[in-house]
Order: structure tokens, then C-alpha cells, then sequence
DNA sequence: GCCGTTTTCGGCCCGACTGTTTTCAGTCG
């Protein structure tokens, strides 16, 4: 089991421990839960190497908690949770997943209709049956009922590069209303996550400005929720919610920690606050009922003895701690970016040609681009032949004549089923750089095996996509991280962050556990179409996510400092 | 059940919103 099942069941024990109305455990599960997902090592190989007592250095994991995953990780299950689970009916944890369902309610409908499904309770409701519960009025009624629907449609997170545009796009709507004077995207696209559940934007502005009757009019709204003084909802044309919330100059600051998030970083923020004699808000930060502080972040961060952290760590994932000793890295920024080292052209699957590929990259101030084409192992990817490849790099060669910025001769050499590379030795001597990954098809159960073999090729210099996960299709990795960053470590072999939004690979907690080994990365979009180009800022986001500095990241070096970096 | 340069016992974030509330409980972020 990863850590991600581990967290799941803790959750669960969490949900039903609160159905139960048990004091304080439940938080203490959540808590484990949590620091389970934000821990970079599998479990199982934390367990395996220094017992229960390495599982207790996991923030939020005791005595019992380290004992329950020693269960989980040697039996598979949890006999507390099965015996816990036999107490509640399993529906009622169901209905607490639902929009306005918490355990309170879910417990109250349960105990008066006996409801075996979700399916019951939607009878219930077009019966118009749960009136008779006290505190049930047509509009919980309603909403319920949405929720479920909601439900059954689809799961109700977007990804990032649905979401971030979008939101840009009423921010900058909001800007150019009269007496906004600041508008910014919080929530977790502030923070770069990967997936998003809504939209929040957050206005300075004084009150009752008229700034919703203009957003209401943009195309991409499909309907209002609620509109207020200070808080909005709508809904967009695909379905995800927008929230704006209008706060005055003073509580700007205070707004914006609060809204950015994450909640888990928040409550420890107020935790210190409190040790500190003050009370933290979205207002602001009060001493004795007297704000001390709200305008600006910086501030309530000084107050609060440490540094001003960057939206994208705010996850409690220790960044507290490093601001508090002023040892926060200074990270990485889509500035320092020199060059995409990973793009198709239209000799294998692109759609771009080269020439329109190098004048983007140039026009985005790169000081260069790699052409890296699939082998022709890749049938998917349209490779091509090695004869085809030199006509290329003839191309390349020809347009580096007249080009402003280096273009590298790069290839995406396939890691074939018995773990070598399709490639020659000769055309490894033709090409700049050699990337090799491995493209999972039905063969995936050696991919490890196979990538590890790769990666003693002495022509190898990056390892792409190096987990194999795809987004869409639900593929997480299925390859062994561990052992991948071990091999890249021993091997100095440089690991990819793909900025493909559907790809995420290195994701933010492997790409933070590659930095704490050493690793070099790249942050490559694998561009197969010149708007793909743009992708490079949420590779850069994952980066920042994962704590990462300029240095490791070698696409922030000229090409010549690289060409020293990777082995040949 | 976890945690501690304020505590090994006694705490555990805070405020808005909503419904149907006649003063507040439940849920959410």
C-alpha cells in the first residue's frame, strides 16, 4: 500500500470516529492522515529501515498511530478500522462525503429513515420526506440533492491549466473595474497544486462596488450563485465555481494568508499566534482586540517571528519551521528558465516545425531549445528512423547558422522491453542530449527494471517522465521512485519535470524527495505545439512546490555549464 | 491520539454562512 491508501484508511477512521462524536481523535487522524500524504518516503520503506521508531518522526504520528501502520504495512488492513466500521453503517460515512452533509447530519438522517443507499435518500428527497427532520428546509433539501448529483456526474476537481486561465481571466475582468485598486488568485492555484477544486479571487475594494454585475456578463459564466457585499459565488460555463471576495485595503494582507491557504498551514499559523498572545485572521492580526497588523503578508508573517513564505510551500509541510530559523530556500522562478530541453517537432508527432518551435523559444527569451523526436521504437509517438533523425539534425545544424538562440539536437530515445536504449552508439555521438523513457504500454511491470538498466547507459543524461504517471487515464506511477532516484544519485543522471499538465511528473512530493538527495532535475514541457511552450510555468510551479532552488534545476544554466553537467 | 524553548497533562483555529434560529447548531474553508 503507498502512502496515499495508508492516509485513506486513517481518514476513514477519522470519519467514522467523528459520526461517533468521539472527542479530539478524529483531528489526530486527519492530522496523521495528512502528514502521511506530505511525507516524501514510502512508508514501507521508512518501516523497513528503522521500525516503528522511524515512523514517529512523521509529524502527526505517536505510539498507536506507528503501530496501526505497522499493522497496515504487514497484514494489508487495519483490524481497528474493521472493527469500528462494524459499528456505523456504511452509508452514513457515504453521506458525509456529500456537500452539506457533515456527521452530525448524516447520523440524524440515518437514525430516523434507516437509509440502506444513496439512491434512498434521493427517493427520500423527491418525496419531499426529509421535511420532516427538524432543521431540514427546502433548500438543504435542494442542495443535497445537488450533491449528489454532482457527485454521480463527476469528481469535482479540475486541473491546473483548466482553472489557472480561467481565473486569470475574471481577475483581470475585476481589474479594470472602477475602485478595485488589487485583484489576486488565492486558494490552491495560488499554490501551483496540480488539481483544483474551485476558484477563489480575492478584490481590494471598498464595499458594494458593482464589480459582480460586470463579471456576471463574461462569456465564460454560466450562472450566479449568490452575490453580497463582500462575498460572490458563481458558477463558470464547465462547472467550476468561482468565489470573490471584496475586503478592504487594511485586511488585504490577512485576506490574502488566509485565502491562499493551505487550511493546514493557516491553523498552524493561528496555533502560533495564540502562543504569542495574538488572534490571527482574515481581518487581521489583533493584540488585546487591536489589529497589529493586515495590510500586508510580510508584516503578519514578521509579527509572527519568522519570514514570508512563498504561496506555493504553504502545505505544513515544514515551511513554518524553516521561517522561523530564516532558512527558507530562495526558489526557483519562471525567470530564470533559459531553455526547454524537451520539445517534438513535426518529424515525429509535433505539430510545429522547427523553425516555428526555435522562433517561440526565442520570442520567450530563451537562449535555447531542445529538438528531441521519439526513436523509432515509439510507434505512438510517430518516431523516426535514425536516417530521418540525421536529415533532421541536418536541419538543425543549417537554422543554427542564422538562429539568435543554440538549438540542441536532442532525442526521446524509447527504453525498449529488454531495458536498452533505441538508439545507436553512433547517433548517440550525433545528438546534443539523449533523454530515454520508458513509454508504458501493456508491458508496464518492468518499468522499473527497465528504467534502472536505462539509466546505466553511459549515453543517458535525463530520465523523462521518470514515474510514468498520466493524469487522465488515472495512471499514478507505477514505477519504484525510490530506487529510480537512488540509480539517478549513484549515476548523476538528471531527472525530468514535465510540465505537461497531464503528465506532472516528477509530481511535487517525488521532485522535493529527488532535491533532498542532490539530484539534478530539468523542468521540460515536451512541448508537442507551440502553446505547450507556455506550459513551462506550471513545471516551474511543481519545482517551487517542491522546494527547489536555481541550482537544481539545470535549464537555469547556459547551455555551456549544462553541456559540463550531463555525462557523455 | 498527538504534542510540548511556556506544558509529560491539558490543551487541540477561527469566523462566515445558512437555515427557520426566536439565540444557535452544523458545515465549510
Amino acid at each position: 500500500m503507498d502512502n496515499n491508501a495508508i492516509a485513506d484508511v486513517f481518514d476513514e477512521v477519522a470519519d467514522i470516529l467523528e459520526i461517533e462524536e468521539v472527542e479530539w481523535k478524529p483531528r489526530a487522524y486527519r492530522n496523521a492522515a495528512l502528514g502521511i500524504r506530505n511525507y516524501s518516503k514510502p512508508l514501507s520503506e521508512v518501516y523497513k529501515k528503522d521500525g516503528i521508531k522511524g515512523l514517529k518522526e512523521i509529524p502527526g504520528i505517536g505510539e498507536n498511530i506507528a503501530k496501526k501502520i505497522e499493522e497496515i504495512i504487514l497484514t494489508g488492513k487495519l483490524s481497528y478500522l474493521e472493527k469500528i466500521r462494524r459499528e456505523i453503517p456504511k452509508v452514513i460515512v457515504e453521506l458525509m462525503a456529500l456537500q452539506h452533509v457533515g456527521p452530525k447530519t448524516a447520523k440524524k438522517i440515518y437514525d430516523k429513515f434507516k437509509i440502506k443507499s444513496m439512491e434512498d435518500l434521493k427517493k427520500l428527497i423527491k418525496q419531499g420526506k426529509l421535511h420532516e427532520l427538524k432543521g431540514f428546509g427546502e433548500k438543504l433539501e435542494h442542495e443535497i440533492l445537488e450533491g449528489i448529483e454532482d457527485k454521480e456526474k463527476k469528481g469535482k476537481r479540475y486541473m491546473l491549466n483548466e482553472a489557472l486561465p480561467l481565473a486569470e481571466e475574471i481577475k483581470n475582468e475585476i481589474m479594470r473595474q472602477k475602485g478595485v485598486s488589487k485583484a489576486l488568485v488565492a486558494g490552491s492555484i495560488a499554490r501551483m497544486k496540480e488539481n483544483i477544486g474551485d476558484i477563489d479571487i480575492l478584490v481590494e475594494a471598498r464595499k458594494s462596488e458593482p464589480i459582480m454585475d460586470y463579471v456576471a456578463k463574461m462569456k465564460i459564466v454560466e450562472k450566479v450563485l449568490s452575490k453580497g457585499e463582500t462575498r460572490s459565488s458563481i458558477v463558470l460555463k464547465n462547472g467550476i465555481q468561482v468565489d470573490v471576495r471584496i475586503v478592504p485595503k487594511e485586511s488585504f494582507g490577512s485576506a490574502t494568508q488566509y485565502f491562499v491557504g493551505s487550511k493546514e498551514h493557516n491553523v498552524r499559523m493561528r496555533q502560533i499566534a495564540i502562543k504569542k498572545g495574538l488572534k490571527l485572521s482574515e481581518y487581521g492580526l489583533f493584540k488585546g482586540g487591536k489589529a497589529i497588523a493586515g495590510a500586508k503578508e510580510e508584516e503578519i508573517y514578521r509579527k509572527l517571528g519568522m519570514e514570508w513564505i512563498p504561496f506555493e510551500m504553504r502545505e505544513e509541510r515544514g515551511e513554518i519551521e524553516a521561517a522561523q530559523k530564516g532558512k527558507l530556500p530562495k526558489l526557483v522562478e519562471l525567470k530564470d528558465i533559459k531553455g526547454d530541453l524537451h520539445c517534438h517537432s513535426t518529424y515525429s508527432d509535433g505539430r510545429a516545425t522547427i523553425a516555428q518551435l526555435v522562433k517561440s523559444a526565442e520570442e520567450m527569451g530563451y537562449e535555447y531549445i531542445a529538438i528531441a523526436d521519439h526513436s523509432e521504437y515509439n510507434k505512438i509517438g510517430e518516431g523516426i528512423s535514425e536516417k530521418i533523425r540525421r536529415e533532421e539534425n541536418k536541419e538543425i545544424d543549417k537554422a543554427n547558422k542564422n538562429s539568435n538562440i543554440r538549438i540542441i539536437k536532442g532525442i526521446e530515445a524509447d527504453i525498449k522491453k529488454d531495458g536498452t536504449i533505441d538508439m545507436s552508439k553512433e547517433m548517440a555521438n550525433e545528438v546534443d542530449i539523449v533523454i530515454a523513457s520508458v513509454h508504458i504500454g501493456s508491458d508496464e511491470k518492468d518499468a522499473t527494471k527497465r528504467t534502472l538498466m536505462a539509466m546505466d547507459n553511459p549515453a543517458v543524461n535525463i530520465i523523462a517522465h521518470p514515474t510514468g504517471r498520466i493524469f487522465e487515464e488515472g495512471k499514478e506511477g507505477t514505477m519504484d521512485f525510490e530506487m529510480i532516484s537512488d540509480k539517478a544519485k549513484e549515476r548523476g543522471i538528471i531527472l525530468e519535470i514535465n510540465a505537461n499538465p497531464y503528465r506532472f511528473d516528477l509530481n511535487d512530493v517525488n521532485a522535493y524527495a529527488a532535491m533532498k538527495k542532490g539530484i539534478k532535475m530539468v523542468i521540460d514541457t515536451d512541448a508537442h505545439d507551440l502553446s505547450e511552450l507556455e506550459c513551462m510555468k506550471y513545471g516551474v510551479g511543481i519545482a517551487r512546490r517542491a522546494w527547489c532552488e536555481k541550482k537544481d534545476i539545470i535549464n537555469t544554466m547556459p547551455w555551456n555549464k549544462i553541456e559540463k553537467i550531463i555525462r557523455r
